[in-house]
RNA sequence: GCCGCGUUCGUCUAGGGGUCUAGGACGCCGGCCUCUCACGCCGGUAGCACGGGUUCGAAUCCCGUACGCGGUACCA
């Protein structure tokens, strides 16, 4: 990298869809790679699909990014000086350079029909040097004809004209060079029939204007770089840096798809890790550490720690797994982080959403009795159900571990107890237990065991002071004397 | 099929010719702590894809094979 030209990286999403979990990792490195470098980071729409344009796609894209907080520098809402940022604003620029390369002898106009390309991959494969010249274009047909037929129809398209039998270098920040060889590639369509450009061509042109200094993008992106880097040799232009990023794959193999988020609780867009109430901070970790490592025995980052440590030549070159364990715990250190204030203000809509009734008070004090115990903000809703109704069944270990002969008693003791006491917290709990213990001369835990058990269903769980303090007298008289109904 | 990229514990990785009887993390297992669980701490389990070279010496370099992934559109 030529360290006196300013760094400038783009994150460049396509609005045919909400963001997925593998473009938020690269707008990540693309951000953490601009911030490390003092560099500007840049969200440019490459809207050039017409047919694969999802409204509401680009709204989806902004509100992840704002979500996460990977704040761009300039963007198509905010502006800049390399404005507009969506490519369907750009299409001048497009047919310039088109045309140029035209002239220039690197790029030609094409005629042919679907049904002549179709049978042209049919029986000799690929439009390349060795095809074009038995097509209908401007390098076969006469300057009059190819007037004629810009003239009479927009049904045409400009490819790019790749030299024979060369070989390309693309230097790669991550893989080193890699070398392709022009009779592999085709005469790629650089501007569509529609007047639209494709990728390929708005991406250099724009990556150009807009002073991209480095191209961080998804590994699928490398087998078509020789062509950029044809374009920019064409243009005489000088290429960015490209780093390609290697793919996320599912732990089934291959890309992450629908059906991994369905069979293996992986979200695939960033807003539904927003919905399964993922820390932005802990997923952003998560992320960086899914194919870079910082070479330290560090796990546990905050976003500036990141850009501190971060480099594109700790990246690895390989495909990596998505491993939903990692994040969990990633993300149980972020939730162990939170204040339990923000905890519950993080857990109140998870709350409203099930239809539990609780007060910002006793939420409080619930999220203090699971925040070390809970991965994920929205399980001390949907784990630890007791807090907000009497448990329906008792967990069968449980009751044969900690259920003896002797518990209705002392538990029907207990209730009794409890009845008479004024203040129902922690202490007066806590006295109250144990003076009976020592009353009936029992060890605490014969009477802790099937309170907890009585209380919440199940053996395990927050202390039991805490969690009778919480559920409330009411409901520990009753469910104690259930229990004791039910269980014997 | 062809082209490209990749391959260290189940997973993410460190390591880039001797310091590697391969280090860390997640997971898993065991222990300590303890009213239970969890946290925390301690310990354990498990790996250089395979075959050839090069070298005094290879996880590290080269070649091949296998496997995986990507590309092969008027999609990005």
């Amino acid at each position: 990298m030529a360290s006196d030209t300013p760094v400038r990286v783009r994150f460049a999403p396509s609005p045919t869809g909400r963001l997925h979990i593998g473009g938020l990792r690269t707008a990540l490195y693309n951000y953490l790679f601009a911030r490390k470098h003092d560099g500007d980071f840049v969200l440019r729409i490459e809207d050039t699909d017409q047919a694969r344009y999802e409204p509401g796609a680009e709204e989806d894209i902004r509100e992840a990014l704002a979500w996460t907080g990977l704040e761009h520098d300039e963007g198509p809402e905010q502006g800049g000086d390399y404005a507009p940022y969506r490519q369907s604003e750009r299409s001048g620029h497009y047919h310039e350079y088109a045309q140029k390369l035209v002239e220039a002898g690197r790029a030609y106009y094409a005629f042919d029909t679907e049904e002549e390309l179709d049978d042209l991959r049919e029986t000799h494969g690929a439009y390349d040097g060795s095809t074009r010249r038995q097509m209908r274009n401007s390098l076969t047909l006469s300057d009059e004809e190819v007037e004629r037929l810009i003239d009479e129809s927009d049904d045409y398209v400009i490819r790019l004209k790749v030299p024979r039998q060369e070989s390309v270098q693309v230097e790669d920040e991550i893989r080193g060079t890699v070398s392709f060889d022009t009779s592999e590639i085709d005469d790629q369509v650089l501007m569509k029939s529609d007047g639209m450009p494709t990728y390929h061509l708005a991406n250099i042109v724009d990556d150009h204007l807009m002073d991209i200094s480095h191209v961080i993008r998804g590994e699928e992106w490398l087998s078509s770089t020789p062509k950029h880097v044809l374009m920019y040799d064409a243009l005489g232009w000088e290429p960015p840096a490209f780093a390609h990023l290697p793919l996320i794959l599912s732990p089934n193999g291959g890309k992450l798809s629908k059906r991994d988020a369905n069979e293996l609780g992986i979200p695939v867009y960033v807003t539904d890790y927003r919905e399964a109430g993922y820390e932005p901070d802990a997923l952003l970790n998560f992320l960086a550490l899914l194919g870079w490592s910082p070479g330290t025995e560090e796990e546990l980052f905050g976003l500036d720690d990141m850009i501190d440590a971060f480099s594109l030549d700790r990246v690895g070159a390989s495909g990596v797994q998505f491993d939903l364990d990692k994040l969990r715990w990633v993300n149980e250190h972020s939730v162990r982080d939170l204040s339990v204030d923000a905890l519950a203000e993080r857990a109140r809509p998870h709350v409203d959403a099930v239809g539990d009734e609780v007060g910002d008070e006793r939420l409080r004090t619930i999220c203090g009795l699971v925040q070390d115990r809970i991965q994920v903000v929205p399980e001390v809703v949907t784990d630890n159900r007791y807090f907000f109704e009497d448990p329906e069944e008792y967990e069968e270990e449980g009751v044969q571990k900690r259920w003896t002969d002797e518990s209705a008693d002392l538990l029907l003791a207990y209730a009794d107890r409890l009845e008479a006491v004024d203040s129902f917290d922690t202490e007066t709990v806590e006295t109250e237990l144990r003076d009976l213990a020592d009353e009936k001369d029992v060890g605490a835990g014969a009477i802790i065991h099937p309170s907890r058990l009585a209380v919440s269903g199940r053996s395990y769980g927050p202390g039991v002071f805490g969690l009778l303090a919480a559920v409330g007298k009411e409901a520990c008289l009753r469910r104690m004397r259930r229990a004791v109904e039910t269980l014997g």
